[in-house]
DNA sequence: CATTAAATAGACAGATCGGTCTGTCTTTTC
DNA sequence: GAAAAGACAGACCGATCTGTCTATTTAATG
């Protein structure tokens, strides 16, 4: 089924914001590219903001589904599924047009922590850390959480390191580093 | 000493760019907070860009001073001191303001890694691994860059959490999960 | 076919953007 | 103290920004 008007506009721009930015994306870029009337905008959001937030919304629910999917393809245990996460990440960091967590840097250009978008985008982050925290508990980790959080960070550093300095072994470091902490945490937990 | 007049507007820029954001900041309101005249900017300048430039090439050498500074003070084995890098990262994410990395902010806002500004971030994040691999040789670790690539991946992601996502614990996390690595890296050397 | 709703194009407003230019004032230097 | 240089304020430019408005066309619905 075709996107609606709304849905079209909400793609488009999420694609112009990944890709160049947020205050450098203009309103009239992201209709030209859609093809939408001004006011076929502004009748469904009352802000360019209301439009990054709906985008936001739009990328998150699509990245932890295929993240999800890719994840549960690539391995029945926890702890395989822990690490196809990196397997994974390998594949998103060498797309073409790779240009960094888009949560990262709508963050980075709303800093104040209780602007809307970037609520939007810790709330991102949260979700992604209970989806690990929930692997890590099935794997058996001693600290699940704790474990999580430390794959947290593997994460956001590899798309940082292979966006800002184009460090091709990223996800691979990021997976060898996985693996000792993982069986760390799972040695403890025995 | 005083700063000089070009200086004294870097570095006003810098903050600004750091709190704000590069596109929200405009020439003007680093003039007035500067109390300098647009003409003393174009003096120094060419544009906007390359004030921007200035204000990275600055902070990139502000910050690995301080960094190394602030770690050979706080250890003096090798080992101690790759672990006082996340003691550092502490008090970093910790300050009242803090706005995560100005260079993945600035990554994030000239996406394109042709961009000179994309590469000046590139170049700050490249000469502190080099400092890690190191230390990390010094320490004895079996493949010193390999180490200092894993850490430089907790420390981006330390930075990314604690920023956007407002994980108080990030830098212990780190820290943690470096202790792990960097023993296992020193006894697959021994 | 008629009515209604939605989307279209595009002018327009007011603000702000980066950047140029002119003159005045202040500071330095001899 | 005179001359030279540098920094000042601020008008100005064209472009672009977000957001509003009108008027026309398209599409859906009864």
């Amino acid at each position: 089924m075709a996107l609606s008007r709304r849905d079209h506009l909400v793609e488009t721009a999420a694609e112009l914001f990944r890709r160049n930015g947020y205050h450098a994306t203009g309103i009239d870029r992201i209709l030209a590219e859609s093809g939408c009337a001004k006011m076929t905008l502004y009748k469904h959001f009352r802000s360019k903001d209301e439009l990054i937030l709906a985008a936001l919304r739009r990328r998150d629910e699509q990245f932890r589904n295929a993240l999800m999917r890719a994840v549960e393809r690539r391995a029945e245990s926890p702890r395989g599924r822990l690490l196809a996460v990196f397997e994974r990440l390998g594949e998103l960091i060498a797309e073409p047009d790779f240009s960094g967590c888009m949560f990262v840097n709508a963050a980075g250009e709303f800093a104040a922590p209780d602007d809307p978008i970037h609520a939007a985008a810790a709330e991102h982050k949260r979700l992604i850390g209970t989806y690990l925290a929930k692997l890590a508990a099935q794997a058996g980790a001693a600290e699940p959480e704790a474990l999580a959080r430390a794959l947290m960070l593997l994460i956001e550093g590899t798309v940082v390191m292979a966006h800002v300095a184009g460090t091709r072994t990223a996800a691979a470091d990021a997976g060898r580093a996985a693996t000792v902490l993982i069986d760390h945490a799972l040695v403890t937990a025995s």
